[in-house]
DNA sequence: AGACCATGTAACTGTATGGTTACCAATGAA
DNA sequence: TTCATTGGTAACCATACAGTTACATGGTCT
């Protein structure tokens, strides 16, 4: 898991599905690499559980699954305190969250 | 850096670093590994800011660096709302935090 | 059926990575 | 000054990784 995100155009693409599903050649189209390279990088996302992979038709539809990384999150959780100044940023994130809206 | 801690020899010699700095020596008595391998760990990760060396004598220490760790934060971010059930954890960490105590 | 999409798979390649053993450098002690 | 201790560097090796091109698969359309 750690790996999978490690690459940068993994990174990407998973920032690429953070606003919708894309499927494979919309990913690819934006990426100055080939389509297999692109295909591979989907396969290791979806065995790292990060996405999720639905196939309609010929097309497969690749959508963000970030559950997975809240463990990323819990190892993180440890460290947190030594850069305490972004607490309370933090503090402000969770607030309206807490609230449902805003 | 998110290679940096991609390695889970290197996150565990991190984890390690957390409790205080340690030796060169002392970080490869505790793997399974030869001191060279570890001494380029450490390498890896004091490129990556994510330790602090310092010459003692002959001895060399390793200190923990979290700061960088911030911007794996800062990633997470986004994606934060996604386990929105962790939420609540989360804020029952930073609670405490804002009042130095317990 | 046959052509045409969208994608994945296979085979191959260069480079990065993580490990090894052997050797070197610097410090401190006899 | 000689020796032991600490730990990094060099050279080497096997495997993983990220990319390529060529081909196969499977669904749609006419």
């Amino acid at each position: 898991m750690f790996k999978a995100i490690a690459d940068p155009t993994r990174r990407a693409t998973f920032d690429l599905l953070r606003a919708r599903p894309h499927s494979a050649g919309e990913v690819a189209d934006r990426f100055p690499m080939s389509r297999p390279a692109v295909s591979r990088h989907l396969r290791v996302l979806h065995r790292a559980s990060l996405v999720r992979e639905t196939r309609q038709s010929q097309t497969r539809w690749y959508a963000l699954d970030s559950v997975p990384l809240a463990a990323v999150d819990r190892w993180l959780a440890d460290y947190r305190v030594f850069w305490g100044a972004r607490l309370h940023d933090l503090k402000r994130f969770v607030e309206p969250a807490q609230e449902q809206d805003r």
